[in-house]
RNA sequence: GCCCCCGUAGCCCAACUGGUAGAGGCAAGCGACUUAAAAUCGCUCGAGUCCGGGUUCGAAUCCCGGCGGGGGCACCA
C-alpha cells in the first residue's frame, strides 16, 4: 500500500530538504554563463496567492530549473512590492501598522511560494519597505533630481477625495480610481514630477532592441504617443482683443492644411482665454470655463456628446494669408496635449468639422480629392489647393514646404510632440517612500546628502489622511523639523513617493541584496544584467515596464548600469478564467433555470436583472456528463466564463487545490491548460487529468514497497523501440520546454509514460531522462523519483538529457498519395526514394491507379516525406 | 469608432509554419477487476477546422470580406 502517491508527503519532505542542503543559493561565476529568470514580485494583499500567481511563477520556476540543468548558473529570486494603498487603509481603519500587516502577509505568501517548490534563492528576497531597501530607492531619487529629471510644479492632477490623495493618469481608469473605484477630479495641487518625457525618444525607439511580445511594445508605443508636426504662432488680432499684443502658439500634425484654419480653439484652461476674452463676451466665457472644470475626464472625453464651446470675441492672424480668424474656447481641446491650443481645420478634420457645423463656421477644402468638404471631412490623402503658393503640391510635399516657409519667416518650426506626459511622483499617504529632500524657509527645495540616507519613515498616532490634500506625515511634527545641508532650519517634504518607485529597480536589488555600501557593485551587474527572461501579467504593460526602463535608462547614463534596456524578454501570461454557474429567482423568489426564467419572466432580451441571478460554487454543481445540475433542484445551470472575482464566487485557492492533488498536481494543471499567453478557464475536473498523470508515474515507478523502485524497472540494455520513444520524448519536451510551450510538452512525457506503461520490463536508463524532465515540472516527484533511481545529491544537480537523432531515423515512410490535391491513398516508401520509386509505388496502389485511369499525368509534385501528388487533366 | 490577438471533436487544446486534420487531457461508451461501487487497467466513439470568396497541384495554416469572443486605445490636433 506504500505505493500510493502521497503528495502531502513526499513534497513537505522535499521542500525541507531544499532548504537544508540550499540547493537554489546562487553566487557570480565567470565561469558559467548565466541566466537571469525574473518574475513580476508581487504586492502581498491579505487575500493571499492566487491561481494567476502559480501560473507565471510555475512558468518561470520551470525555465530556471530547465537552464540549471542545462549547466547555466541561474539567477531566481523573489520579493515582496509592499508599500501601497491597501495596507495603509487597513491601518487608517484598525490603527494596526502598515508595517505589521505587511509582515503578515508575506509570511502568507512566502509559506504558499515554499509550498509550490519554487526555486527561489531565498537569500536574495527584497522588500520594498525594508530601510535596508529603500534608502536605495531615495538614493536612485537623489540621482534623478541631481540630473533636473525631478521637480515640483502646481499641476491639475487627479485629485481622489476617498482616498485621500493625487492619482496619476494611469492609476485612473474612466475616471475613477484603478484602486477602489473611487471618484477622482481634478484639482491643482503641488507635486513632484519626473521628467520622463525627457526620454521619451528613447524609450520608444529602443523597443527595437528587446524581445517582447508585439502587443506590448504597441501598447507602449500608443502610450508614448509620437506625433510629428508643427509648432504655429497665430498673431492675436490686438484690436479684437483690447490691445493686447499677444500670440497663440499650437500644435498640427497637419501644417499642409494650415490655409485652411478658419478658426482657432483654446483649451478653458489656457491662459489666453482670459486676457483675450472680449468684454461682450465675459459672461458667456466664464460660465463656460467654469461648467468645464467640474467636469470629470470621463465627461469631458465622452464621444458620444455634442461638441460645446463659446466664442471669446477675440481674433487672430492665420500667417499663411493674413485672414482674421475667430479664436473659441472648446473642451474637445485638451491642456495637457500639445500647446493647449489648436487652429482648426473644419475640412479636414473630422472633430473640427463637427464644431464647425454646429457653430456655423467657415468651411474652406484646402485638400483635394475627397468628396464635398461640406457634406464631410475628407482626412485622406490629396492635392493642395486654395493654397496659395503650395496649390498642387501632395501631403508630404506640402508639410514639408510649409515647415521649410514657417522656420525662415519665424512663424512656426517642424517638431515632434508626445502624448506621453511628466510622471507624477508623489503621493499624500504615510506607507511610502519618504522624499530625501527638505525645504526652507525661502521656499527653496535642497537635496539630502547621501550620508544622511536612509531616511527613515517616522511613526505616527494615526495614518489617517488630513482631508486636505496635506500628507500625513505633516502631524510627525519632531520629525518634520530638522535642518537644510548648509546647516539652516528646514522642514522635510511630507510627500511620499508612489508604489511604482519600490519596483522599478527591485531587478538590480536582486543581484547584490545585502551591499550596504551601495545598492548593487558593478561586477555583480555586469554579470547577471539584463534579466534574460520576464514573466508576469499584461496589466503592468504601460505602467511598471515603461517607469522601470525609464529608471534603468537615467542609470545608464549615470555609468550605474552596463545595458540600456533592463528586461531583454518579457513574457505575458494569460489570465486564468472562472466558471460561474447561475441560476435565477423569479419575481416569486422561485428558483430556475436560464431556459425557465425567460419563459416565467416573459424576457425578450438576453439580460437577466442582477437582482434574480444566483450563482452556485464550482465544488457544489453536480454534473450529468456534461451538464451542470442544480444540486437541490437539480435543473440545468447556465455556465458562464468570465474573469475570477470574490464577488462571483468563482475565485480558486491554491491551498484547496494543493490540499486536495498536492504542489506538483497544481502546477502542472496551470502549464497544461493551454499556451501559456492566452486566456484560459479554470477547470476543476480536468485538475483530475494531471492528477491521474503523477499517480500513473507513480504506479509505474515506485516500488509496491519501501523506499525503492518498481520491479519492473530493470538493469541492462534499452530495447530498440523503447530507446527511440526515449529520444523522440527527449527531443520533443526539450524543444518545447525551450520554446515555452509547456502544454505541449506536458502531453509528451504523458505519451512517453502511456508507452512504458505498455511494457514488461523498463530499462533503468530509459527512466532516468524521464525523471529529470519531469523534475523541471513537477521538481517534487522528480526529486523523489530520482532518488529512489539511486541518486544521493539533489536532481537539481542532474543534467538535462540529450537526445540522439540518428536514433529517431526510421527506415520507410508512409507518405500520402494525391490525385489533384484529394487524399487516394498512402505508400511505404523508403525514406531516401526518390520520386520515381514513390510514383511506382503509388502506380501499384489500387486505389491509386483506379482514379488515374483513362487520364493524362500532367504534373508530379514529390515532397520527400510528405506527399505525392499527380496533377492530371 | 480605431488597433492587436483568437475561433479545430461536447470541453481544454495539438498539427513539424502550405503537405495524410489528432499528440495529450477532460467528458462519454464498452470490457476487465469487485458481492457492488469508487479507484485502477485495457479498448472505443468522436470534428473536416466560425461563415463567404480568392491564391495554390494542395489551405486549419496565406490574402480579402463578414460573424463571434478576448484585450488595448479612445476628442492626443
Amino acid at each position: 500500500m506504500s505505493a500510493e502517491y502521497k503528495p502531502n508527503e513526499i513534497e513537505p519532505k522535499w521542500q525541507t530538504y531544499w532548504d537544508e542542503q540550499d540547493v537554489y543559493r546562487v553566487t557570480e561565476d565567470p565561469e558559467r554563463e548565466k541566466f537571469y529568470v525574473l518574475d513580476m514580485f508581487p504586492y502581498p494583499s491579505g487575500s493571499g496567492l492566487h491561481v494567476g500567481h502559480v501560473e507565471g511563477y510555475t512558468a518561470t520556476d520551470i525555465v530556471a530549473r530547465y537552464k540549471r540543468l542545462k549547466g547555466f548558473n541561474v539567477l531566481h529570486p523573489m520579493g515582496w512590492d509592499a508599500f501601497g494603498l491597501p495596507a495603509e487603509q487597513h491601518a487608517i481603519k484598525t490603527g494596526e501598522h502598515p508595517r505589521e500587516a505587511t509582515a503578515r502577509n508575506i509570511a502568507t505568501f512566502k509559506r504558499q511560494l515554499k509550498r509550490l517548490g519554487f526555486s527561489y534563492d531565498w537569500s536574495r528576497e527584497v522588500n520594498t519597505t525594508d530601510v535596508d531597501y529603500y534608502r536605495w530607492t531615495q538614493w536612485i531619487f537623489l540621482k534623478l533630481y541631481e540630473q533636473d529629471l525631478a521637480y515640483i510644479a502646481e499641476v491639475p492632477v487627479n485629485w481622489c477625495p476617498a482616498l485621500g490623495t493625487v492619482l496619476a493618469n494611469e492609476e485612473v481608469i474612466d475616471g475613477k480610481s484603478e484602486r477602489g473605484g473611487y471618484a477622482v477630479v481634478r484639482k491643482p495641487m503641488r507635486q513632484w514630477m519626473l521628467r520622463i518625457t525627457k526620454y521619451a525618444d528613447r524609450l520608444l525607439e529602443d523597443l527595437d532592441l528587446i524581445d517582447w511580445p508585439d502587443h506590448l511594445k504597441e501598447m507602449q508605443r500608443n502610450w508614448i504617443g509620437q506625433s510629428q508636426g508643427a509648432e504655429v504662432d497665430f498673431a492675436v488680432d490686438a484690436e479684437s482683443a483690447g490691445g493686447l499684443d499677444a500670440k497663440i502658439r499650437v500644435f498640427t500634425t497637419r501644417p499642409d492644411t494650415l490655409f485652411g484654419a478658419t478658426y482657432m480653439v483654446l483649451s478653458p484652461e489656457h491662459p489666453l482665454v482670459d486676457p483675450i476674452t472680449a468684454a461682450s463676451q465675459r459672461a458667456d466665457v466664464d460660465a463656460y470655463i467654469a461648467q468645464a472644470s467640474h467636469k470629470t475626464d470621463l465627461q469631458r472625453t465622452d464621444l458620444a456628446k455634442d461638441k460645446t464651446g463659446v466664442f471669446t470675441g477675440a481674433y487672430a492672424i492665420n500667417p499663411m494669408n493674413g485672414e482674421r480668424v475667430p479664436v473659441w474656447i472648446a473642451d474637445y481641446v485638451l491642456a495637457t496635449y500639445g500647446t493647449g491650443a489648436i487652429m482648426a481645420v473644419p475640412a479636414h478634420d473630422e472633430r473640427d468639422w463637427e464644431f464647425a457645423k454646429k457653430f456655423d463656421l467657415p468651411i474652406v477644402e484646402v485638400i483635394s480629392g475627397g468628396e464635398d468638404v461640406q457634406e464631410a471631412a475628407h482626412t485622406g490623402d490629396g492635392v493642395a489647393v486654395n493654397s496659395g503658393f503650395l496649390d498642387g503640391k501632395s501631403v508630404v510635399e506640402a508639410k514639408a514646404e510649409t515647415i521649410a516657409w514657417l522656420e525662415e519667416k519665424g512663424a512656426g518650426k517642424g517638431t515632434i510632440n508626445y502624448k506621453l506626459r511628466d510622471w507624477l511622483f508623489s503621493r499624500q499617504r504615510y506607507w511610502g517612500e519618504p522624499f530625501p529632500i527638505v525645504h526652507t524657509e525661502d521656499g527653496e527645495h535642497h537635496a539630502l546628502p547621501e550620508e544622511r540616507l536612509p531616511l527613515e519613515l517616522p511613526e505616527l498616532a494615526d495614518y489617517k489622511p488630513t482631508g486636505t490634500g496635506e500628507p500625513p506625515l505633516a502631524k510627525a511634527a519632531d520629525w518634520l523639523q530638522t535642518t537644510a545641508p548648509d546647516g539652516r532650519p528646514a522642514t522635510r517634504e511630507t510627500n511620499t513617493m508612489p508604489q511604482w518607485a519600490g519596483s522599478c529597480w527591485y531587478y538590480l536589488r536582486y543581484i547584490d541584496p545585502t551591499n550596504d555600501e551601495a545598492p548593487w557593485s558593478p561586477e555583480a551587474e555586469q554579470y547577471w544584467m539584463p534579466v534574460d527572461l520576464y514573466v508576469g501579467g499584461a496589466e503592468h504593460a504601460v505602467l511598471h515596464l515603461l517607469y522601470s526602463r525609464f529608471w534603468h535608462k537615467v542609470l545608464f547614463d549615470c555609468g550605474l548600469v552596463s545595458t540600456p534596456e533592463p528586461f531583454q524578454r518579457v513574457v505575458n501570461q494569460g489570465m486564468i478564467l472562472g466558471k460561474t454557474y447561475e441560476h435565477y429567482t423569479t419575481s416569486e423568489g422561485a428558483p430556475v433555470s436560464r431556459a425557465d426564467m425567460h419563459k416565467h419572466e416573459n424576457l425578450t432580451g438576453e439580460e437577466i436583472h442582477p437582482d434574480h441571478v444566483r450563482v452556485v460554487a464550482p465544488a457544489n454543481v453536480k454534473w450529468d456528463g456534461n451538464t451542470p445540475l442544480h444540486p437541490e433542484h437539480g435543473f440545468e445551470l447556465h455556465e458562464i466564463i468570465e474573469k475570477m472575482s470574490k464577488s462571483r464566487g468563482n475565485v480558486v485557492n491554491p491551498d484547496d487545490v494543493i490540499e486536495t492533488y498536492g504542489a506538483d498536481a497544481l502546477r502542472l494543471y496551470e502549464m497544461f491548460m493551454g499556451p501559456l499567453e492566452q486566456a484560459k478557464p479554470w477547470d476543476d475536473r480536468s485538475v483530475n487529468g494531471v492528477y491521474r498523470f503523477l499517480t500513473r508515474v507513480w504506479r509505474l515507478l515506485a516500488a509496491e514497497e519501501g523506499e525503492g523502485l518498481s520491479e519492473r524497472v530493470v538493469d541492462g540494455a534499452i530495447e530498440e523501440g523503447l530507446n527511440k520513444e526515449l529520444h523522440r520524448m527527449i527531443k520533443r519536451v526539450t524543444e518545447e520546454t525551450e520554446d515555452m510551450r509547456f502544454n505541449t510538452g506536458i502531453a509528451a512525457m504523458m505519451e512517453y509514460s502511456n508507452f512504458l506503461y505498455k511494457q514488461d520490463t523498463i530499462a533503468r536508463g530509459a527512466i532516468e531522462p524521464f525523471v529529470v524532465m519531469l523534475s523541471a515540472y513537477a521538481p517534487h516527484i522528480g526529486e523523489e523519483l530520482w532518488h529512489r533511481v539511486g541518486h544521493d545529491s539533489s536532481v537539481v544537480h542532474a543534467d538535462w538529457p540529450s537526445f540522439d537523432e540518428s536514433v529517431l531515423v526510421e527506415a520507410s515512410v508512409e507518405i500520402a498519395v494525391q490525385i489533384m490535391g484529394k487524399m487516394r491513398g498512402t505508400i511505404e516508401i523508403a525514406v531516401d526514394a526518390d520520386q520515381d520509386a514513390a510514383v511506382a509505388a503509388a502506380r501499384a496502389n489500387e486505389d491509386v491507379e483506379r482514379h488515374l485511369e483513362g487520364k493524362t499525368i500532367r504534373r508530379v509534385i514529390f515532397v520527400p516525406g510528405r506527399i505525392l501528388n499527380f496533377v492530371v487533366g
